[in-house]
RNA sequence: GGCGCCGUACCCAAGAGGUAAGGGAGAGGUCUGCAAAACCUUUAUGCAUCGGUUCGAUUCCGAUCGGCGCCUCCA
């Protein structure tokens, strides 16, 4: 398969260090508010990732961790922080806010299907970790302490800034930000912090530097070697994070190993709104409970980031959602008429390699569009135009489309009539209805037909006469 | 100031140097007492604008306009 270097801006043949084995590395949430749908894009966007590597065979290994530490006071938003002054009231610790927050957040990615990663870990757990880090960089000379803090000095480290494909010298310094007068370089950062930028820092470690904090890149480094090794395949997140948190990244984890460190770096692109990205500052702050208490289902969520590339931006709109829904919804339908039309329980339907030739023609397709690049966008135009396709027998599309969800994730297994939710009584009430609706028919009073079935569907419920018979299904 | 991305139908969104996927929405039709559903058909001679390269560009190059992102924690 193919995925997109950043490193190198390029397309590239992926080819894993070790046979059949990948270590992934996919930057977490920082645990101090709730995460907010542009958020939950790039885990989407990583979810598929993993999902497509196992299905093409490779055993991933997938790390993410949990930023618990850093900054959590210092956020000056408004917004949540009633949040963390009543916690402090209540006399929890910050770590329990994170605790919290990380809870929320794994509740969201569970609702979009998102696969849990296979290591999760915080950062509050490897400190050792890290200032042993440190200690290797700082051995092979890249720091220099100042002000009471450890800083890198990026002037030691010959490729600094190749992964943004930054020029020091062009880079206008402190455009947006007063610079730190410790720095020998606007562009060193720092390692560890004994001296907080912020008031009241509440947790703090000691350290050969003395009692403080680590730095807000050095976490990444030292848990994805701890658990991946010194090297390894794949290392993700958004967009905002190659100029400098990933840029900062290599810098260290090179300056401490002397070697390679990440092979394929993949950046997901923000989702956005019409005055641009999502954020706290900017009053639109969306989370996915959000779009459940506006009676949406998180998978429509889910659906609605699949119709985009995830290296381009995807403008957000209710109606976007709206329509994100309505295809959802109908290819469950879809998949739910093909189970009565195939008649067989799913799993005992045919394994992949047995499908007909019609069909495997589409999951073939549906797998080139996943290996250039996760191009899911062309890979959802398969499953459609397989679906359409009146050659496919019911079963085989069953089958294909059930293969083709194991990357899409949309729980289309589960599939199933909504009407089976209906409780007995007003089933009932409605077949009741149904038989009054019928006979006034047969006497030919059609207002009094008609009026039944506009009460029944004020009710949300949609009658249909078929040749059969009248049938009848909840309504969108 | 530096770096980068984008501008495709009513909406979302793929794509490709050789004549525009898919979804939503709309329209027409079949069916129906009428609907609904389903199915069929249909909706960009056109891909921001202006130049250039080419047998040929929307796809390459340049300029312009517009939008966005990064250079600060940030998905």
């Amino acid at each position: 398969m193919y995925l997109f270097n950043t490193m190198g801006r390029s397309l590239q043949r992926f080819e894993p260090l070790h046979d059949h084995k990948v270590g992934f590395y996919g930057c977490g949430p920082t645990v101090y508010n709730f995460a907010h749908i542009g958020n939950l894009r790039t885990y989407i966007f990583e979810d598929i990732l993993v999902r497509t590597l196992r299905r093409f065979g490779y055993d991933v290994t997938h790390v993410m961790n949990i930023t618990d530490v850093g900054h959590l006071t210092g956020d000056d938003d408004t917004g949540e922080d009633k949040m963390v002054r009543s916690a402090r009231e209540r006399g929890s610790s910050v770590l329990e806010i994170a605790q919290f927050y990380t809870d929320a957040f794994f509740v969201d990615t569970q609702r979009l299907n998102i696969n849990r990663p296979t290591i999760v870990c915080k950062a509050t757990d490897h400190i050792q970790d890290m200032i042993d880090l440190i200690q290797r960089i700082e051995a092979n000379g890249y720091t220099y302490f100042a002000g009471g803090n450890l800083y890198f000095d990026v002037s030691k480290f010959e490729h600094y800034g190749e992964l943004a494909g930054l020029q020091l010298d062009q880079l206008k310094a402190g455009a947006r930000i007063e610079i730190d007068p410790n720095k020998r370089n606007p562009f060193d950062f720092v390692l560890w912090f004994t001296k907080s930028k912020f008031e009241n820092q509440a947790l703090l470690w000691d350290s050969p530097w003395g009692r403080g904090y680590p730095g807000w890149h050095i976490e990444c480094s030292a848990m994805s070697m701890k658990y991946l090794g010194e090297q390894f395949d794949i290392h993700a997140g958004g967009v905002d994070h190659i100029a400098v948190h990933h840029t900062n990244e290599i810098a260290q984890s090179e300056a401490a190993t002397g070697h390679k460190w990440v092979n394929y770096w993949m950046h997901a692109e923000f989702l956005v709104l019409d005055k641009g990205k999502m954020s706290k500052s900017s009053g639109s702050f969306l989370t996915l409970q959000t779009l459940v208490d506006k009676g949406y289902d998180p998978l429509d969520y889910r659906y609605f980031c699949l119709g985009g590339h995830y290296r381009s931006q995807l403008s957000f709109s209710w109606e976007g959602l709206d329509q994100a829904r309505a295809a959802r919804l109908a290819l469950v339908d879809r998949v739910v008429a093909l189970k009565e039309a195939a008649g067989q329980p799913a799993h005992s339907l045919a394994r992949p390699e047995q499908i007909g030739a019609a069909a495997k023609a589409y999951l073939q397709a549906f797998d080139d569009a996943l290996s250039d690049d996760l191009a899911m966008p062309r890979a959802l135009a398969q499953v459609w135009t397989m679906l359409k396709d009146t050659e496919i027998p019911p079963a085989d599309a069953l089958a294909c489309i059930l293969d083709m969800d194991r990357v899409l994730g949309l729980s289309l297994d589960a599939a199933e009539k909504r009407e089976a939710s209906v409780d007995a009584e007003t089933v009932r009430w409605i077949e009741d209805m149904i038989r009054r609706r019928a006979a006034a028919k047969k006497a030919r009073d059609y207002a009094a037909a008609d009026a039944i079935r506009n009460e029944l569907k004020a009710k949300g419920i949609q009658l249909e006469d078929r040749p059969d018979g009248t049938s009848w299904k909840l309504t969108n």
